[in-house]
DNA sequence: GATTTTGTACTCGGATAGGAAGTGTCCGAGTACACATGG
DNA sequence: CCATGTGTACTCGGACACTTCCTATCCGAGTACAAAATC
C-alpha cells in the first residue's frame, strides 16, 4: 500500500498547467525546476499522462505541455491511474483454491475477502473522483493571502510560451 | 498503488483461525499447507499479525497460532496495517516548497493535495475497518451450499491441536 | 511401578539472499526559429 | 530590401542502468512431549 512519488508530482504539475492562459504550454524543465525534482523523472510521469489524454503536448523548441481538457474535468482519479495504472491495488490470487484439495465441483463464487477489499478501493477511488483540479485551486485560493498566487504568476510569467506566436518581453 | 500478497494470505489465515475451537492452535506449517503458499514467507506475516496483537503464539511442539481476540473485534484494517505497514499511502514530500524560490515567511500550511489524497484514504480505511473477520465467515456461509465449510472443518479436524491437553484422535 | 531426569523433535522468531518494481539517466526523433544566401 | 533555403537549438519520446522494497529462505531460541534411568 504506497504510492510512488510521481503521483504527486504530476497532481502539482497538473495544478501548475491548469493556471496558465489559454493557449500556454508550458516545458517539462520549467515544471521540474519549480517543483524542485528531477527532470527526466516528472517527465516520464508527463509522458503518462499525455498517454491518457489528460495533457497535450507541444513538441520542438517553446513546445511543452499543456492541459488536453479543463480543469473541472480532470479528477485526482484520472491522475493516479494514468501514473500508477488502472489495475487495483489488492489482487486476488484465490488462495482459498490452490490448497491440497481445492472443492472439485466448485464453479468460482466470487471470494469474500476479494468483495471487501474491492469495496474498500472503490470508496478510495470514488472519494478521487470527486476532486476535481478546479476544485484544488478553489481551495488554494481559499486559504491564500495571495503570496502563494503570487509565486505562482510570476513563474509563469517568466517560463510560459505560447507556440507559433512570438514571446513579448522574455528576459531570457 | 499496490498491496502485497501477504494481505491476502494473512486475512484468509486469520478467517481460518476464527472457525478452529476454544483454545485451539494451528501450525504455520498447516495454514501454508491449506492456502498453497511458501511457509516461510506466511511466518513472516503471522509474525507482524502475532507483533500486532491480532494472533497469540504457542510456542513449542503442539504450539502454533491462534486469534488474540474475538472474531468480531478484528476488521480488516487491524490485519492490512499489521503487514503493510500503518503509513498512509500517499506521501506529500511538499513539492510545493521545494522549488527555487520557496514563499519565505509562509508557515506550513496543510498541502491542499495532500488533504484530498488523505481524505480518500481515510474513507478506505473506514470501509475496511467496518468489515470484520465475523463479517465475512457470515458472508461466506450464507452463501455456501456446505462444501466450503465441510472442507474447513476436515482440514481442522486433521491439523487443530490443544496445547497442554492430550490429542485425542490424532491419525497422524 | 512411580518419579525424576534427560534428550529430542517440533514450534516460532529474527537475520539473511534473490528478484521485481520504482527511481533516475541517457540518447534519438521531430519541430520552430534564426541566420545566411540569393533574387 | 524581401523571399527562400539551410542549419541549429530546443522540445518530447522511448530505451537503458541503479536503488529500494517485496519475496523467498535459512538458522537460532524456546518449549512440551517421550523415553530412559533411578528410587
Amino acid at each position: 500500500m504506497k504510492l510512488g512519488e510521481g503521483v504527486e508530482q504530476a497532481i502539482h504539475s497538473v495544478t501548475m498547467l491548469a493556471q496558465l492562459s489559454d493557449g500556454g504550454v508550458l516545458s517539462a524543465a520549467a515544471l521540474a525546476e519549480f517543483h524542485g525534482v528531477k527532470t527526466s523523472y516528472l517527465l516520464k510521469h508527463l509522458q503518462a499522462l499525455s498517454g491518457a489524454a489528460i495533457l497535450e503536448t507541444q513538441p520542438g523548441p517553446k513546445g511543452g505541455y499543456r492541459l488536453a481538457r479543463r480543469a473541472g474535468e480532470i479528477t485526482l482519479l484520472d491522475i493516479v491511474l494514468a501514473v500508477e495504472g488502472p489495475e487495483p491495488a489488492f489482487r486476488c490470487l484465490e488462495i482459498r483454491q490452490r490448497g491440497p484439495n481445492p472443492l472439485p465441483g466448485k464453479p468460482t463464487r466470487p471470494c469474500e475477502i476479494n468483495a471487501a477489499m474491492l469495496r474498500a478501493e472503490r470508496a478510495y477511488r470514488a472519494e478521487l473522483k470527486r476532486v476535481t483540479i478546479a476544485d484544488l485551486l478553489t481551495e488554494v485560493a481559499r486559504g491564500d493571502d495571495g503570496s502563494i498566487a503570487a509565486r505562482g504568476c510570476a513563474f509563469r510569467a517568466l517560463h510560459e510560451r505560447r507556440p507559433g506566436q512570438q514571446a513579448s518581453t522574455q528576459g531570457e
